[in-house]
DNA sequence: CGACCATTTGATATGGATCAAGCGATGTGG
DNA sequence: CCACATCGCTTGATCCATATCAAATGGTCG
């Protein structure tokens, strides 16, 4: 990925925030320049040196494995405000790209990872955000052992938690992204939307926007 | 679970240990005290307060949740050395067995991160270990999408790296314990075995002893 | 030896994959 | 403004890997 804006950007802005940090999150907004990517832009790959930090400020970002049968496996999918591509080793685990047209605020790891170092509040919020990642892959690990309906509705109800406080969500990916994050194929995926319309647990007025209409049946499918 | 022994032996232990200290694992010798289990005994429970953290002396162990529809999932296998029970929040996610009988070193939760608040070593090493616990569960996700062979050669390689310095691996778990953890169930596990070494990938002189004779052949399988 | 439990093997069923076609929205050129 | 191409999504028909149900085998311990 071609990086030269924030780094230059960065080196700016870094003079300016010496001092302790209450919050880690302050960081980005103190210290990241911004950076805007069109659809299907790649933000870094897999076994890439992990020189920076991201948090979403508007978009979507997948993060994502290609195996070796060609099948793609995503990992997270990252919403505004949630922070990604931070890793303790060197190296990025998985590759990451915007979804649709995506802003992200980026900071340097080295700046993190120093600003960590003097100050344990910032070392303890980095932690934490890779514990909660940790969660997330578990909860991951628990749906893809479940049954496409589980799965499909677990992914509906885990996206209008992270993304809608209504009941109408406004998914950022494709049906092609949403399978490859469950496991199933593109057409299990689109099958078992149709069920649970067809059900009334879910209202379709687009392929992008559902509808919860009933949580409770949604729920009761996962265990 | 009964924790009145490590509770007093380690109150015994904790003020011994005040200086910093170069390296997280050595709290376990210096401060930890040790409790033996039997098989498939409680190490703690899912929702618990996370009290401990333990490591593996000898034998193994296995985080596990159940589901709704009561099926078992297996989050990671423990086995000696490893870490496990750190959790940043309160609470631990997953549910803690020992395998078969078990001796494991216990520290105090509360004693470990006050340490790392004074020792920045510390912290980062805790840190380490759930960026860790991250990398297996990634991992594990990608195994999940994988085919039944995929599954178990991967699994065993894993075994092998980390049990056995030779080819034959000893393996602490029940078939049932290996299906839980795969996804699958024990009849696929047990016949993809017998395939693995009809093929002569494995030889099986027992159930719980595996010879891996032909690694190639299994990391061809793998994506 | 005999009981018990883990594992293996066999027969059948089924959920999701695969292969294939149709549909609907969006955009482009005539 | 409409014909038509394109792309993402849906729907249909069939196949296959793994689950399920059932029974046999083997190893361990009293």
């Amino acid at each position: 990925m071609l990086m030269q804006t924030p780094r230059s950007a960065f080196a700016a802005s870094q003079p300016a925030a010496p001092a302790p940090m209450a919050d880690l999150f302050d960081a980005f907004n103190l210290m990241g320049s911004q950076m805007t990517l069109g659809p299907n832009e790649e933000i870094f790959g897999e076994k890439e040196p992990a020189e920076y930090v991201y948090k979403v400020v508007s978009g979507a970002v997948r993060t994502y494995t290609i195996l070796k049968d060609g099948r793609r496996q995503i990992g997270a999918f990252y919403l505004p405000g949630e922070i990604f591509g931070l890793e303790i080793d060197n190296e990025h685990q998985l590759s990451a790209e915007a979804i649709g047209s995506t802003v992200v605020r980026v900071v340097r790891r080295s700046a993190v990872m120093s600003l960590a170092e003097r100050d344990g509040e910032v070392a303890r919020a980095l932690w934490s955000l890779t514990a909660r990642a940790l969660y997330r892959a578990q909860e991951h690990v628990m749906l893809l052992i479940k049954s496409a309906q589980q799965r499909v509705a677990c992914f509906l109800l885990e996206m209008s938690d992270r993304i809608a406080a209504t009941d109408t969500v406004e998914l950022p990916m494709s049906r092609q992204d949403i399978a490859d994050y469950l496991g199933l194929t593109i057409e299990t995926v689109s099958r078992t939307m149709s069920q649970l319309a067809s059900e009334s647990s879910i209202g379709l007025p687009s392929a992008r926007r559902i509808v919860l209409r009933n949580r409770r049946a949604l729920n009761a499918l996962n265990a």
